[in-house]
DNA sequence: GCCAACGTTGGC
DNA sequence: GCCAACGTTGGC
């Protein structure tokens, strides 16, 4: 079992949106970090559900329902994408100022590179993040 | 809306 | 292979 944090701007496509649609294809990513990452998701991994730019704040938790294909987006290069369905929001969203703050915290990389679109978590940082979020599985 | 940080591109 | 220029992301 792994733990993701994933990043989405809410107007584009929202932790909401995602629970309305059951599951979603997670493609476009174009860093090869990110995408590396995507390829090392397996089919029940957890993510944490970041809302980008407006809010600011993760939101709810989601799970890894497919492991990487090829993103069907992409028209050239080598793209991955993998397919999310929702687990259930956070009872209280949690700040990008929170998770700065926080001395536990310090070393996502929501923290030390702010432009990372999907990231490791440890087990730690899941638990710590969840219950930062009055949420549990 | 601005700008810092980062990644990518392309000239040399 | 270096590095300047450019584009994008995303916080503020």
């Amino acid at each position: 079992m792994n733990y993701w944090l994933v990043k989405s701007e809410p107007d584009v496509y929202s932790y909401e949106q995602l629970s309305l649609d059951g599951s979603t294809r997670w493609d476009g990513v174009r860093n090869y970090q990110a995408r590396n990452n995507l390829r090392a998701m397996e089919v029940g991994d957890l993510c944490l559900y970041y809302h980008s730019n407006i809010g600011m704040a993760i939101v709810g938790i989601a799970r890894v329902i497919t492991g990487h294909f090829p993103d069907p987006t992409a028209e050239k290069g080598d793209w991955s994408a993998v397919e999310l369905g929702p687990v259930k929001p956070f009872e209280r969203a949690v700040s990008l100022s929170e998770i700065k703050a926080h001395p536990d915290l310090q070393q996502l990389s929501l923290v030390r590179n702010g432009r990372l679109s999907v990231m490791p978590l440890t087990s730690d940082e899941f638990s710590t993040l969840i219950t930062l979020g009055n949420t549990q599985l």
